[in-house]
DNA sequence: GTGGTCTAGACCACT
DNA sequence: GTGGTCTAGACCACG
C-alpha cells in the first residue's frame, strides 16, 4: 500500500476517501481489523492525530466500529457498505453532470469522449 | 444573475470558474466590457478585493484584458477562448476518470448511467 | 442471560451495574453463591480480569463477600441491599433532574410525558 | 457565562452539550454569531483545538454553520433547532426509563418522587 | 498495546 | 482576525 497525498485536500480527508474505497471495493472486508492508529501513522508518515481524525469520520459514517481496547474493525453490515458505494457513485456522477451542465455538450459527445479516452482495466 | 457560493472553495476561485464559463459559453462575448470591480462586488455581495483577485487570475489566463482607464474587456482572441474551453472539458473528464478509477466500473455501465440519468436540454 | 456491552462505558462498570441490579431485584438472593470468575468470564465472553475487577468493586460495596475457598456470596445483610437500592434510585433521579434542569420543563409536563410514554409491567 | 468541566466526560463533549442547550433555549438565537474559536478558548481556559472539535460536532449536527473567514453562526433553520430540542428531551426520557426499567417502580411512585423532590423554578 | 483526549504551538488561505 | 489543518508529544483508562 502506497499512499501519496496531494496538497489540495486535507490529508485526513484523502485518507477517509482512500479507506472508504478500500472498504467498498473489498480490499478491507467486513469484520477485518484495521491497522492500529499508530501503525497507520507510521506507515503513512503522518501524525497519529491525523489518522485518528480520519478514522473518526469513518466511524461516524458507520463503516468502521471501535471495539474497546481491541482495535477498529470494518463493519459487518454489508448493507451500509453497499449504500456507501451507491452513494459515492451517485455523487461522482452528480458532480460530473454539474460540471458539464453549462457547456452545451450532448450525451453523444460525452460517450464518444469516454470511449476514446478511458481505458478500462 | 444570482450566484451562491459554497464554503468549500475560495469565493474568488468560484468566481473565476463562473466567469470563465460565461466567457466560453458566449454569455460574455469577445470585446464585451465587464462590469467594474465595484459593480461586481455589489452585485455579488462580496468584498471588492475578492473580485479583484478573481479578475486578476482571468487576466493572467489572457481571457480578459485591461484597457487603461476604460475598464476590463473580454479578449478578442477567439483561439484563447476555444483553448480554454477544451482545457476545461479535459479537466472535467480527467477529474471524472480519476474519481471512478478505482471503482471497477466499465465504460458500458457509465454510458448506461449517463443515458438513464442525464437529461439533455 | 444475555449481556451486551456498549462501548461508551467500561465493561467492568457495566458488569457491576448489572450485578447490582440483579441483587437488589432479588435475582440473586442473600447468601446465594455467585458463579466463579472463570464461569462468569466464559458466559459473558469477557476477560477474567474484567470480571475480577467488577466483583472486587461489588465486594468493596459490601454487596458480596468472599468466603475463603468456597467462593463469593451475596451478602446476607438485607439492610445493605436496601440501602443500595435506595441509593441507585436516588442517583437515577438525580441524574434525571440534572439532565432536564436547563430545559425549562415543568413537573406537569414531565408527569404527562411519563403517563403517555412509560408502560408499566 | 461560567463553565466548569468535570472529569467524567471529555471537555469537548461537555462543551457541545452546553452550547446545544444554549441554542435550544434561545440563549444563542438563530443567526447569532458565536465567539471565535480563540475567544472561546480563552474564556473557557481550554485549548483552541478543543473548542474547534466541539464546534465541528455542532456543525455536523447543522446547529451552527461556518461562513468563511467571518465566523461561526447559529443556524437560521428553526426547524433544526426544534428537532434538536425534541430529540434531546426524548433521549433524556428514554435513558431515564431504561434506568428504572428493572427496578419495579410504578409510575405513581415516580410521580410522587418528582413532586416531592424536584423544585421548579 | 489499544484508542481517546488534550495541550502547545505552528502554518496556511482567505477577506 | 477568521477558521482549518497538522505535528509533536503527553497522559489516561482499559483489558
Amino acid at each position: 500500500m502506497d499512499y501519496k497525498f496531494d496538497n489540495d485536500k486535507p490529508i485526513y480527508k484523502q485518507l477517509v476517501d482512500q479507506l472508504k474505497l478500500e472498504i467498498i471495493t473489498g480490499k478491507y472486508k467486513p469484520n477485518d481489523k484495521l491497522p492500529s492508529v499508530r501503525e497507520f501513522a507510521i506507515e503513512l508518515k503522518v501524525n497519529p492525530n491525523t489518522v485518528q481524525r480520519a478514522l473518526l469520520e469513518l466511524e461516524d459514517s458507520k463503516l468502521i466500529e471501535t471495539r474497546r481496547t481491541t482495535g477498529k474493525f470494518v463493519t459487518d453490515n454489508k448493507k451500509i457498505i453497499d449504500n456507501t458505494k451507491t452513494e459515492i457513485i451517485n455523487n461522482i456522477m452528480k458532480d460530473f453532470f454539474n460540471n458539464i451542465e453549462n457547456l452545451n455538450i450532448s450525451n453523444e459527445e460525452i460517450i464518444k469522449y469516454i470511449k476514446q479516452n478511458r481505458k478500462e482495466k
